[in-house]
RNA sequence: GAGUCUGUAGCUCAGCUGGAUAGAGCAACGGCCUUCUAAGCCGUGGGUCGGGGGUUCGAAUCCCUUCAGGCUCGCCA
């Protein structure tokens, strides 16, 4: 359906078109003076430069126009108003605005009528995708998010990234996309030639390290998560002090990634081990990747890569090194070269996003490629998707984008660490929020602890979900846990709240009875319901634009403002004692409207809503 | 040093494709629960939009300059 602002645009530049002037001088926009007007058109100041004419003139001539001929007519099933000027032929036609007024020095301020946002009202109703209108050309595009490491527990600097991923993967799914979330692990560096040495000298009789065994491996893993995340620090630790015991690991990840039998299959061990916890912790996250790549499946195609890259031209050797140019004259910086093997051969960063790349080609034709990483990795991108495009990994018109997130700091400004100072584990920070809601709930209600423990996951994944996506994502935020458990004003918990009230009146008001049906929407009977209305329908233009400027707090703001919106109303008006049969049905479904909108803007932040809380 | 991002109320942040009186939340203060969940609603106070210059009828928003801070700058990821 339409946009709202579109539909008013149209008639208003028809208005200017019928005056003589240039149509786009009608484009309209919300109004930032809500006491004046609904929506506003400053079109006339423009115009009155080019016209030479006063520009509260042009607008009254405007005006003059709007109140004759804008109307509306019911579109049939469900598309919703269309606008139509208002011709000789034009019969039963109802008028769009209540008020159209000119004002000095030359704003056009409207108001649109009540029949108006009723019918658009029902029209959202009637839609599945509550008047959103999906892509045109719906693209494949790959979400690579997440950025977890095997064997190495999830800490917060892993949350942004999964917020903010799966936040734009839902965005880009709902507006049509076929969109495919990947992990993308790291597993393939020298991590695991460290864990694979400290579980060589911890159990030496293990058959992964007898180069002559040929019999079958064992299914068991011969180490639990908790050990396995209790081991890699160790030896992390172990090989800044013992030059030895680096070389060994060295050579062990030599050796996985030659293959050598014994220590593939204990890296198999690693990753099962590890993806199934990192699995539960990311479901705690409401968080959910349709592909678990890594970077190990992208090393198959790293030879012939770079073969090709040299015989095409593009790499050439420095200083021992293989690198491709990716200068461009417009560059106002320095951007180095891409390493594409490094002087010993081996590959790095820059390789394997290269080679996954080549992956995601072959296995989805890729459209779009988006990033969610943090922002410092900003020139890293930038060469990765020049080389990309230069040597023709991907098409002229693959989009390659990058979403870089700002860090997350504590109270003090720093980089969030645990009071000692360490790195806080994620497990613990939603364990501790979790627990704080818990004992908020059981203070504030009488309820099953059974049930308030559900609520408070629910609760506290959307404080932690909210706290973050409410920010631009570029931006530096500072996580105040005290400010995020304290869940008053503009909130995860105050959006969970307004629709848990709406909820519970709807369960009283089918418990006396009642039905909740569609089609019911009357126009607004007071100030807050106007309010209320104007806000919801906007609902489609916001995810539109939080889809193209891939852009989620776009969408907070708005369920912030539809749910004070809604409060407002709510306690203005008293639903279930009405008595005009009709007017409560419209009030009904509104509040169900109100709740499918605010629950369909959650779902895309990632988070739900309770029962009740 | 070069590049880049940021600077808006005491604190945390919106607004930045130029429009009328710069908005929220927290904190402070004052009202509202016998009536649909007070995690709420209503109200008060609080701002030279870092500074300076320019473009414009009009600038937090665009341009220049300056100050302060963050981040990045070939074989780490």
């Amino acid at each position: 359906m339409r946009k709202v602002l579109d539909l008013i645009s149209q008639e208003v530049m028809n208005a200017f078109e019928a005056c003589g002037y240039e149509a786009s001088y009608g484009k309209t926009g919300i109004s930032n003076r809500p006491d004046l007007c609904e929506y506003q058109c400053n079109g006339a100041l423009a115009a009155a430069k080019k016209y030479k004419k006063a520009p509260l003139a042009i607008a009254e001539e405007v005006v003059a126009v709007l109140k004759e001929r804008a109307v509306f007519v019911r579109g049939q099933n469900g598309e919703g108003p269309i606008c139509m000027s208002r011709t000789e032929e034009t019969g039963d036609a109802y008028p769009m605005f209540e008020e159209a007024a000119a004002v000095r020095p030359g704003f056009i301020n409207l108001k649109v009528s009540g029949s108006f946002t009723a019918e658009y009202l029902l029209a959202m109703q009637a839609d599945p995708n509550l008047a959103v209108e999906k892509v045109r050309a719906p693209k494949t595009i790959i979400v690579d998010y997440g950025g977890a490491n095997v064997a190495k527990p999830l800490h917060v600097g892993h949350l942004r990234s999964a917020i903010i991923g799966e936040s734009v993967k839902r965005i880009c799914r709902f507006m049509g996309n076929k969109v495919i979330g990947d992990v993308h692990l790291g597993d393939w560096g020298l991590q695991m030639g460290l864990i694979i040495t400290e579980v060589k000298k911890r159990q030496p009789e293990l058959p992964y390290f007898d180069e002559s065994y040929e019999g079958e491996y064992p299914a068991e893993a011969p180490f639990t998560i908790s050990e396995l995340e209790e081991i890699y620090p160790t030896a992390s630790a172990k090989s800044k002090e013992d030059a030895a015991y680096r070389e060994e690991a060295l050579e062990a990840t030599a050796k996985l990634q030659n293959g050598q039998r014994g220590y593939y299959a204990l890296w198999q061990h690693i990753l099962n081990v590890s993806i199934a916890d990192l699995k539960k912790n990311y479901g705690n996250l409401n968080v959910e990747f349709d592909i678990w790549k890594k970077e190990s499946d992208a090393q198959p195609y790293i030879p012939d890569m770079a073969a090709a890259m040299k015989e095409q031209g593009f790499a050439y050797e420095d200083q021992g090194a293989l690198i491709v140019d990716v200068k461009e004259e417009t560059d106002t910086k320095e951007v180095p070269p891409c390493i594409i093997l490094k002087s010993d051969g081996a590959a790095l960063y820059t390789t394997t996003d290269l080679a996954t790349m080549v992956e995601r080609m072959k296995l989805f034709d890729a459209d779009s490629m988006i990033y969610v990483v943090d922002k410092r990795q900003e020139m890293h991108f930038t060469q990765v998707f020049r080389c990309a495009k230069k040597t023709g990994i991907v098409k002229e018109d693959t989009e390659l984008k990058f979403l870089g997130f700002g860090t997350m700091n504590g109270k003090d400004g720093k980089p969030f660490k645990t009071r000692e100072g360490g790195v806080m584990r994620l497990e613990h920070l939603i364990a501790d929020i979790n627990e704080e809601m818990f004992r908020k709930i059981m203070e504030n209600h009488e309820v099953d602890p059974d049930e308030a423990r559900q609520t408070a996951k629910l609760v506290g994944l959307s404080a932690i979900k909210y706290g973050d996506l409410s920010n631009q994502a570029s931006k530096d935020y500072v996580f105040d846990v005290d400010r995020f458990t304290s869940f008053e004003g503009n909130t995860g918990p105050y959006i969970l709240y307004t629709i848990v009230r709406i909820k519970s009146i709807l369960n009283k008001y089918r418990t006396a009875g009642g039905s909740v049906e569609k089609g019911t929407i009357l126009a607004p009977a007071n100030g807050s319901e106007k309010t209320l209305v104007l806000a919801m329908m906007n609902f489609n233009s916001v995810i539109a634009q939080a889809y193209e400027e891939i852009a989620p707090h776009k969408i907070c703001a708005f369920i912030y403002e539809l749910a004070n919106a809604f409060n407002s109303f709510y306690h203005e008006t008293k639903i279930l004692s009405e008595e005009n049969e009709e007017q409560k049905k419209s009030w009904i479904g509104l509040l169900d409207l109100t709740r499918e909108v605010l629950e369909t803007s959650i779902d895309l932040l990632g988070f739900s809503a309770p029962e009740r809380m």
